[in-house]
DNA sequence: TGCCCATATGGTAATATAGCCATACATTTT
DNA sequence: AAAATGTATGGCTATATTACCATATGGGCA
C-alpha cells in the first residue's frame, strides 16, 4: 500500500472538484459567470440544452463551492466564488497549446 | 442558440483535459511525477490498485497530452509534459479551502 | 384567487467510466 | 530456448454521468 488514508481522502477530495470542471457546459458556464452574475434562464439559453439539465449543471458547480447563488424574485442568479479559475484555464489552455504543437511537428 | 460550433468545439477540448483530471488516483499520480520520472511498476505501488488499472490511467493521462513516457529497457517511464499544474492545483485547494472556512462559520 | 414565469427535482434510458481478471507482447535473465 | 518480469489491452460487470421529460414549488401579476 502506498499511501496513508488521510492523503487518499484529501485526493478525493481535489478530485471531486476536478470533477465538476470536467464538462463543456459547465466550462462554458464558469466562463460566463467571469463576466457577470447570471440567471439561470440566461444560461440556459447560453448553453442551449434543457433547463432541467443547465440546473442540474449549476447544482453540480454549487455543491462543490465553485459557485454560489441568490434569489432575486423568482430568479436565481448564479455567480463565481472563486477567482482562481484563471490558473485552472491557463493550465488546460497550456496543454492544448502544447498539443497543437506536437501535432504539427508530426506533419512537418 | 447561444454558441457558435467553433467555440462549443473549444469547451469540449478542454473538458477533456479536465476529465482526465478527475481522478483522485490520476491526481496522485500527476503529484508523484513532481517529483521524478516513474515506472509504471513504481506508480502502480504508489496507488495501490491493480497494474492493468495504472497502466489505463496513464493512457489516460497521455491521451490528452498531461504525460509522456519513453521506454528503458523492459520499463515504460512516465513523466509530467507541462510545468502548469501549480496552478491548476493551487485552484482546487483554494476552493477547498474556501469550503472549510464556510463550514466552520455555520459551525459557530 | 388563478395564471404565468423561473427554477429545482424525480424518473428513466443511453452512454461513459472504473476496476479486476486474463492474456498478449516485449525484454531481460538463466 | 524457457522462465521471469514489466506493460498494455480485451472482456466483463458495477457504478456514475448525462440528457430529456414531466412535474413540483414558489414568486409575481391580473
Amino acid at each position: 500500500m502506498g499511501m496513508n488514508i488521510k492523503k487518499r481522502f484529501h485526493y478525493e477530495a481535489r478530485a471531486r472538484v476536478a470533477k465538476a470542471l470536467a464538462h463543456p457546459s459547465r466550462l462554458l458556464i464558469l466562463d460566463a459567470l467571469k463576466e457577470k452574475d447570471q440567471c439561470v434562464c440566461e444560461l440556459t439559453e447560453l448553453v442551449g440544452a434543457d433547463q432541467s439539465t443547465v440546473s442540474k449543471h449549476l447544482a453540480i458547480l454549487k455543491n462543490v463551492g465553485l459557485v454560489e447563488d441568490r434569489k432575486e424574485g423568482a430568479m436565481v442568479y448564479y455567480r463565481n466564488r472563486c477567482r482562481c479559475l484563471e490558473g485552472f484555464f491557463e493550465c488546460i489552455e497550456s496543454v492544448l497549446k502544447e498539443n497543437i504543437k506536437v501535432q504539427q511537428k508530426m506533419v512537418l
